[in-house]
DNA sequence: TAGATTGTTAATCGATTAACAATC
DNA sequence: TAGATTGTTAATCGATTAACAATC
């Protein structure tokens, strides 16, 4: 059952690897239509954003693409890493909560290049049930169920406020969708088996505003009150 | 000029550490909204989605907040942990590139709610100068580095196409901003000293198709062509 | 053959986890 | 005092980087 032939070396990617590879894969895209044949992982390395000692560790996970004194490629590298993530194949993906994020999302046109197709948008709000976004119309939520099946989706975006998000998780996971990405401020609760990624806007915003406090401490040792001078303890 | 207070130990936070404080200070204010006073690690954790052994590890970065045999003072270590990120003063910031996504941005109440304040709106396009959203009007992205001396902007979000990103970036740069949000999928190249924090739908989607894709593969061992058998090497 | 560049090894670094002594 | 829970230590795990032998 879990046996694995051995000439299938590239099985079990480090998260690390599989969270670069879409990287790689966007940059090799570019070199093709700048009709590029070939490229060093020096070059790709430097395209991507990462150091080439790294690209080489992370591609000898998929297997032996490159050749020695030549380096890759560019058509049969980039066509290795998109079987390997999965885009060479169709994904069908639902929606739910369609305000204005949920627009973005469902006019974004990266998607649908990517094999990722928008096949349903949900929203929980009646009123929303008259519109038509991105060519695609707002059902409601209530239809989760019946698209899920209809469409095989294997995946699901929650675009909708805090406060729905667990319910909309747990109607998704009772649907079959196993893949979720979460656009709601909040941690969801799901079983095992089920991959939640979540993006998280104001937690970006934080880490950066973090940074940029130390740059300024940096600037300026001295503005910053004494350890415990303004709050004391709670008794 | 670098020397300091040993009293202050807490500086030098790990980055997975500064990842998180910002779920920490979320599940914080929830416990505080709802009347909790005191909490466990094990508790805060559980509904910070991460567990109790990390946590504590992580809040020990920042100092001894807890009180052995009790727990943590919900506001107190609220307090703290805000004040480590930052967000106990107002950041202004700015947001170039107002199409689909930059409107869902502009609207994000998450930002103001956590001292992050858009001071402006820019776009390229002219068509884009008369409109108002969520009560700032869009200017033309010449005026950037007099808003940015103006306000005091620090950060810079980018919510372009990808082939407008580099320019915006490097314009920020130039005008000062040192901590960049960047949702155009696309690698930026900033000097050193200058942040960039990533948001990439795709990618994140191509995350989920991979470990997807490996999920389907368990269940049909099968259907997967064998290594190779398609696609032959290039010559 | 000589030069170039991959794929891999080994060293280093950082992050996570479990266990428990300190202490309220 | 006894029970609870923190803060820290040490072990483990995973990711990054440099260096270089293999080889085109």
């Amino acid at each position: 059952m879990t046996e694995r032939t051995p000439s299938e070396a590239s099985r079990d990617i480090p998260e690390a690897t599989v969270a670069r590879l879409p990287v790689y894969l966007r940059a090799l895209t570019a070199l093709s239509e700048a009709g590029t044949a070939t490229c060093s992982s020096e070059h790709l390395a430097t395209a991507a954003g990462v150091n080439s000692a790294m690209l080489r560790k992370d591609l000898s996970h998929l297997g032996s693409y490159g050749t020695r004194g030549v380096g890759y490629d560019v058509e049969y590298l980039r066509y290795q890493i998109a079987r390997e993530i999965g885009v060479t194949q169709d994904w069908p993906v639902v929606i739910v909560g369609i305000g204005n994020l949920g627009h973005a999302l469902a006019n974004f046109s990266g998607f649908r290049s990517r094999g990722f197709r928008v096949v349903a948008l949900l929203d929980a709000d009646p009123r929303r049930h008259q519109e038509v976004v991105a060519g695609v119309d707002v059902r409601p939520f209530s239809d989760l169920e019946a698209i899920v099946h209809e469409h095989g989706v294997a995946i699901g975006v929650i675009s909708t406020p805090a406060p729905a998000a667990q319910d909309v998780a747990d109607h998704m996971v009772a649907a079959g969708i196993r893949s979720i990405l979460n656009f709601a401020p909040t941690v969801l609760a799901v079983p095992p088996g089920v991959d939640v990624r979540k993006v998280d806007l104001s937690i970006e915003l934080q880490i950066l505003a973090y940074h940029e406090q130390r740059k300024a401490l940096g600037a300026a040792a001295v503005e910053r009150p004494v350890d415990g001078a303004l709050e004391g303890r709670p008794a």
